[in-house]
DNA sequence: TAAGATAAGAGGGACAT
DNA sequence: ATGTCAGTCTTATCTTA
């Protein structure tokens, strides 16, 4: 959408004329009337994505137009629902994309952070097939990615860093149980600089987080173990047990959650060696060794459930 | 072989300077 | 802003049952 300072408004006479980059139109912005409805060749060519590839950065703007001040490069997101590489988005990143092309229509983002919002999202997509995340979940992290972007927080970081930061602020904030670890492996980013780009949105966008549930941490533990049901619940239990006496303050819910199921199965009878949990909940052994003694100095496991 | 113990090192929060 | 401190978690190695 760009300014025509040169022309005034046919019905209020002000010079607030606009022009829809999509349809072409022209309206006025104060009084809203359409002054004409003729296309103007100065949409983008989206094209060039797909018929080289993409990766050929000088062809990846809209072709300059000295009519409008920006010179045409001024973007929005492409209206086809394809990714860089020409192939049919999914289901859930075209919902995502609806959403962001709305926000994009609003706001007269610059050629440099649209590409670079593209790039994320192409990041995501990839990120979202390796965790299996939730399209509410995705939706979420575009969004956080997108006000960092307008916050200017991605300078001089890492785009997938950021992405990744942002996807796991959305995992975070609607309670999706996934570990920094998990995201920094799938993202091939090192732990710590997404742990400090997620501290950077969290300062920044002052965003408030729930506490991580160990509770919830003990169904995602068990989906990689064989575990009952019986055995779950019990953990559970003892998960309740030592959040109300606030033993659980400070430490790793996913240390926490296999302490509680190490325990678990103990009791019932079910042999499962340290090892096994302490991989399958992302944790070392002396952790759960240590939550586990935490437990029994604690009295918990002397009660009966 | 599994589990416990110990030690060194990293990263981040709280608090004071 | 910068440094120190206590607490947590990880990695590695050794010992114990």
């Amino acid at each position: 959408m760009t300014f025509n300072l040169n022309s005034n408004c046919s019905r209020c006479g002000k010079k607030s004329l606009l022009t829809d980059q999509v349809t072409g139109e022209q309206f006025c912005g104060k009084c809203g009337y359409v002054t004409s409805e003729k296309l103007q060749a100065s949409g983008p060519e989206w094209r060039s994505f797909q018929k080289d590839g993409g990766s050929d950065p000088a062809r990846t703007g809209a072709p300059s137009s000295l009519t409008i001040h920006d010179m045409g490069l001024s973007t929005i997101i492409n209206p086809q629902n394809r990714d860089a590489t020409g192939k049919p988005l999914t289901a859930s990143m075209k919902s995502t994309i609806t959403r962001l092309r709305t926000w994009d229509s609003r706001s007269q983002s610059s050629a440099t952070a649209d590409r670079n919002l593209r790039q994320a999202l192409n990041e995501l997509n990839r990120l979202k097939d390796k965790l299996t995340i939730s399209s509410s979940v995705l939706e979420k992290a575009a969004y956080l990615y997108r006000k960092a972007l307008e916050k200017k927080l991605v300078r001089g970081r890492s785009i997938s860093a950021m992405i990744a930061a942002s996807l796991y602020a959305a995992c975070r904030d609607t309670e999706t149980p996934r570990t920094l670890k998990d995201i920094a492996e799938a993202a091939n980013v090192k732990r710590k600089d997404i742990s400090r780009c997620y501290r950077l949105l969290y300062n920044e966008l002052e965003l408030k987080m729930p506490v991580v549930d160990p509770i919830q941490c003990i169904a995602r533990i068990s989906s990689k173990l064989k575990v009952t049901e019986k055995i779950k619940r019990y953990a559970a239990k003892i998960l309740k047990e030592t959040q109300k006496r606030q033993e659980s303050s400070g430490k790793d819910p996913m240390g926490l959650a296999a302490a509680a199921l190490y325990f678990s199965c103990a009791i019932n009878g079910v042999s499962i060696t340290q090892r096994d949990l302490a991989e399958a909940a992302g944790v070392t052994e002396v952790t759960i060794r240590n939550r586990y003694k935490g437990l029994k100095e604690a009295k918990i496991l002397e009660l009966d459930f």
